[in-house]
RNA sequence: GGAGGAGUGCCCGAGUGGCUAAAGGGGGCGGACUGUAAAUCCGCUGGUGUACGCCUACGUUGGUUCGAAUCCAACCUCCUCCA
């Protein structure tokens, strides 16, 4: 463990809890902050209209520096989305119009708005866009400005691009240009803002050292980067994704009670690491948490999930999720309350639906075919009994205190009403 | 610019004229066992109000054929070597 040595309040609070896998220079980046405030930033694409567990680690991040009086900066690509990060290949190729950049810029603030706070003091939050400056960049001019500052031989050295190379897999010019921009970002928050760190998950270390580089060289000016580990859950599967692809952090695309159970089904063995990371409880509380044995870590798993779920959703939320699922789960109560609600109009139950139509209605099923399936498979209940026909019919008669509780498995349930 | 190789479902990958909605694995979903965990075992894993029907799908477009992922042509993209 790294976690000792550090004279800042973040820097011991970071390493201890598992924040940190690489820095430029640890112990500049520790007197800095020991000394007062430093300003940091993390970039987010908008890709979508919200962010999704994969970016919590970098929120949290966020977060804490706040906590210890630093300045949080996010950076919003704006610019960069205009391009496309070509490191999804295909699928994000396609280019996005305006309005869906600014849909998705607005979604992602909201996001962000849930975790920190933005304004004009000392450590508020500050919300940037790399499209303020990047629409207005010139090519030539760019390229004498800070292409001049790239050698190939070095970006040829990267992991990031090694591995692509010798994976056959092609690397294109755009994409080797990212890091160009990213890098020239990060001198332009430097400028603007006096950001002097900039972090991000591992894989971006490539790009973030670029910018240190490019900083230093231009303006004469040290700044650092820190990387956080990539996130996998112990049995090594990439975090965050769930039945219906990513868990998102907007109330919009994930009910609040299934962010709570994404949480609460944590395995075992992540638990002390997700509570470190993902709750603002204190170390000494998540190290007794995490040593609790068998069925007991069942409760630690429950504090996880609340607390996890009160840092996105707010206390009230979150307390409303946990009492959800003790209900359902526990109690075997068939319709609590704060299960997520589905209406439909009161004409389809009035005519009667077939039930395989509903579970697709509710969001359960993603196609009449997979329905279909799901109920083949005895997965499909119906107020709790295990539907056998898949063609059913399912009608007002079905209501139980003004509600039907549509499950697939045991674990997701949509309560469906009128509306 | 020249020569050679490759492009298959969410991902990896087999398949070289009909038995192919396409082996196998991964991932995902459901079931059993549990503790709403992991591991293990079993089932499912194009769409369509279910239909040995229709539609869509083996880079794209066209062609050969009773019949094409499979053969031919052109094109696109990627890789390797040469210039």
């Amino acid at each position: 463990m790294v976690e000792n040595g550090f004279q800042s309040s973040f820097m011991q609070e970071a390493a201890a809890r598992g924040f940190i896998f690489q820095c430029t220079d640890p112990a500049a980046l520790d007197d800095a902050m020991a000394k007062g405030s430093v300003a940091a930033y993390i970039g987010f694409d908008p890709t979508a209209d919200s962010l999704h567990v994969g970016s919590l680690i970098q929120i949290m991040m966020l977060r804490l520096l706040q906590k210890h009086g630093h300045r949080p900066v996010a950076l919003m690509g704006g610019g960069t989305a205009r391009i496309g990060d070509p490191s999804f290949r295909e699928e994000a190729r396609r280019l996005m119009t305006e309005e869906t950049i600014s849909a998705n810029l607005a979604g992602i603030e909201g996001c962000l708005r849930q975790f920190l706070a933005f304004g004009g003091g000392a450590s508020d939050a500050i919300l940037a866009n790399n499209a303020d400056w990047l629409d207005k960049l010139a090519y030539i001019d760019l390229l004498r400005d800070v292409g001049v500052h790239f050698s190939i031989n070095r970006m040829l050295s990267f992991d990031s691009v090694k591995n692509r190379l010798d994976r056959e897999q092609g690397l294109t010019f755009l994409e080797f240009n990212y890091s160009i921009l990213q890098s020239y970002d990060f001198r332009e928050l430097n400028r603007r803002h006096g950001v002097v760190l900039q972090l991000g998950g591992s894989d971006q270390w490539g790009n973030i050292v670029s910018g240190v580089d490019l900083v230093r060289r231009t303006d004469q000016k040290s700044v650092m980067g820190l990387t956080t580990p990539l996130l996998t859950t112990s049995s090594g599967v990439k975090m965050g994704k769930t039945a219906n692809g990513a868990v998102w952090l907007s109330e919009a695309r994930l009910p609040v009670f299934d962010y709570w159970q994404f949480w609460r089904n944590t395995e075992d063995a992540d638990v002390g690491r997700f509570l470190r990371l993902f709750t603002d409880l204190p170390l000494e509380d998540c190290a007794r948490l995490e040593s609790l044995q068998g069925a007991d870590i069942n409760e630690a798993k429950k504090i996880l999930a609340t607390e996890a779920t009160a840092l996105c959703h707010g206390h009230e939320a979150a307390q409303a999720a946990a009492q959800a699922a003790r209900q359902t789960f526990e109690e075997g109560k068939l319709t609590a309350a704060d299960l997520p609600v589905h209406t439909v109009p009161q004409a389809m139950l009035a005519e009667g639906v077939p039930v395989f139509r509903l579970f697709v209605e509710a969001g359960l099923a993603k196609t009449n075919g997979e329905a279909r399936r799901l109920v083949r498979g005895g997965g499909a209940r119906v107020n709790n009994a295990v539907v056998q026909d898949e063609n059913g019919v399912i009608a007002e008669k079905d209501m139980v205190e003004g509600a039907i509780r549509l499950s697939s498995g045991k674990k997701h349930h949509v309560l469906v009403k009128v509306g």
